[in-house]
RNA sequence: GGGCCGCUAGCUCAACUGGCAGAGCAUCGGACUUUUAAUCCGCUGGUUGCGGGUUCGAGUCCCGCGCGGCCCA
């Protein structure tokens, strides 16, 4: 990374592409000592670049084993490769090191929009962007640049260009990085344009870019190939737009509310949070096992109890388990947690969050969800897990003090399947998660969870049955899962022994003793609100997307081959 | 892990009950100084995901495998 920005190797190159006094030409020098400058022209082109050379070798990527692939994709990059050596004969770089423009394409449009047809403003810049367009008319171009999603037309006479970047021309394709440096007009139409004088090869393209109409379709090459899919479809670059925003929007409120930005472990020796498989991996020079975290919340509630009034942690946590359209192997989480709150206080935080990130992600309160309305205006209806089953079920008696018989027939009459060692609350749990929590659209606080399923949270201040928990659903999903914590240290041990001792009857998701976690909670905590929200699932839910392989970037697929 | 669906040119998609594997865009060649998916003329481009099988004949039917999607666990 160091070598690439400050090196000056190659003075040459640097002459030729960096705009500064906006004199030099593009393609000057014919190849000569300057071009062949260690860092630039080493591993990126042929050393000798001649025409021949060129046609028969593989691109750069396949390492071409069986040297048979799609010949008609070979004879296109076979092409641009020819391209890239005549280029390269003319002494034109390529790949030049860097590349100064006046202005973003997006502020040439914000500070000349409206301009009417046939104007010429006098105004000259320097602008930059892929070409993803091109459209000839004899000596008459039109290039389409793109950068960061905005696009701009380059309006483009052969005879206003100086000699080198006609040349240039020559040897562009859609796909290609150019830089051009021209004054900003407007067409005989009236499209906003920059008609240059000189055109600078910023990246020269060896691969042809999809269908420019069609775009890039098929899923699994949008997922594998994201910088494919973001050049060219304008629906995934607003997806990311969004989360980026709302991230942004979710840090803000925190921020403003007196939360503390912080990070804790991803390596855990003990994995620990949340009921979910960790994954498992080593450390050589300890020769430990460590597991990849599946919730920070263990030692965020350590920092509550060393003092640190509230925090908040935006990261990675992994979990070993199955994939589906609303779960990735490795998922964006949000955890907060503040001294003195309740999860009545955490509510009403949780209601902030999801207002301040609607409104910066749509605008408003109301969306639509794959068709369907739904409104995240303040406040979200607030109902008890036991009144939803008992609604479900028809059951209005239904208590946590009801038969484990009884339970379990009903568990039958409904078909929900259940293990023997499971107590009444697990089994009204599970009655919940099959059938009521899919039918919740509206955001719902679903509150009091029974104990022996909130192993951290603390029991209810009226009620020894269950927990002040909450999980808040929207859409049927759950999207974010809080507590009045737990900060009783021996409550904690015995809850902790009960899950271990779970784990070793069989129950892989149950949760270990953690004696460091003990230790600090035995200093002593303050009541404490704590709140975890699935950042990914939050951005599905803003921008209406239904795989959450659409707001992850490189989400997990099995290993491509070559 | 199970069920269903998909995989055809670089991209987007056709191809009837089994009968010569096609189109649009892109590429390549030509024309064109105001285009907007430019237009017009011409030419290319295929191991139909992979491997077996049935058949005179398989993109199409059968079996196995790979990758992906959806549903279920």
């Amino acid at each position: 990374m160091a070598d690439a920005e400050g090196a000056p190797t190659d003075l040459g190159a640097q002459r030729r592409a960096v705009r500064s006094t906006g004199g030099a030409g593009t393609v000057r020098a014919p190849p000569g000592p300057t071009d062949t400058g260690p860092i630039t022209s080493d591993h990126r082109r042929p050393a000798t670049p001649r025409g021949e050379d060129v046609t028969d070798d593989g691109v750069s990527a396949p390492p071409d084993d069986g040297d048979d692939a799609g010949s008609k994709l070979d004879e296109l990059i076979a092409g641009r490769r020819a391209k890239l050596a005549a280029l390269a004969e003319a002494g034109v770089e390529a790949y030049p090191v860097r590349y100064v423009p006046s202005h973003t394409l997006a502020e040439v449009r914000r500070a000349h929009g409206g301009l009417e047809a046939g104007t010429d403003t006098g105004v000259v810049v320097t602008v930059a962007g892929r070409m993803v367009g091109r459209r000839q008319l004899g000596r008459l171009e039109f290039l389409v640049l793109r950068e960061d999603g905005v696009d701009l037309q380059l309006l483009c006479p052969k005879s206003a260009l100086d000699d080198d970047s006609r040349v240039l021309l020559g040897y562009l394709d859609v796909g290609d990085w150019l830089g051009a440096e021209g004054e900003v007009v407007s067409s005989k139409t009236g499209e906003l344009s920059v008609r240059p004088t000189t055109l600078t090869l910023l990246g020269k393209g060896l691969r042809p870019l999809p269908d420019k109409w069609h775009g890039l379709s098929d899923t699994e090459a949008r997922f594998r190939q994201r910088e494919v899919d973001l050049a060219v479809n304008a629906e995934a670059r607003r997806v990311f737009d969004v989360r980026a925003k709302v991230v942004k929007a979710v840090r803000a409120e925190l921020d403003e509310r007196g939360f503390v930005e912080v990070e804790t472990p991803m390596l855990h020796p003990i994995p620990g949070g949340a009921a979910a498989k960790p994954f498992v991996t080593h450390h050589n020079a300890l020769d430990e096992d460590l597991y990849l975290r599946v919730a920070p919340e263990l030692y965020l509630k350590r920092l509550i109890a060393g003092g640190m009034r509230r925090v908040y942690e935006i990261n990675r946590s992994f979990r070993n388990e199955g994939m589906s359209p609303r779960h990735n192997p490795e998922f964006t989480m949000l955890e907060t947690y503040a001294a003195y709150d309740d999860y009545l206080a955490v509510m009403e935080l949780t209601e902030a969050l999801f207002l301040r990130a609607a409104r910066v992600a749509t605008g408003g309160t109301e969306l639509t969800y794959q068709g369907r309305p739904v409104s995240l205006a303040a406040p979200f209806r607030r109902v008890t897990l036991l009144e939803l089953v008992r609604g479900a079920l028809g059951e209005p008696a239904l208590t946590y003090d009801a038969d484990v018989a009884e339970v379990r027939a009903l568990c039958d009459t409904h078909g929900v399947e259940h293990d023997a060692s499971w107590g009444v609350g697990k089994l009204i749990l599970e009655l919940y998660e099959a059938l009521v929590e899919h039918t919740l659209w509206e955001p719902t606080f679903v509150t009091d969870y029974p104990v022996e399923v909130s192993p951290l949270a603390r029991r209810h201040r009226r009620d020894p049955h269950v927990t002040e928990r909450f999980e808040l659903i929207v859409v049927g999903r759950e999207h974010a899962n809080a507590f009045s914590e737990l900060t009783d240290p021996v409550d904690q041990r015995a809850r902790l022994e009960a899950q271990a001792a779970a784990r070793a009857a069989g129950d892989e998701e149950a949760m270990l003793v953690d004696e460091a976690y003990l230790r600090a909670m035995e200093l002593g905590m303050p009541p404490t609100g704590g709140l975890g929200v699935g950042l990914d699932r939050l951005v599905m839910l803003l921008t209406d997307v239904a795989n959450i392989r659409d707001v992850i970037f490189f989400p997990t697929l099995r290993t491509e081959r070559f």
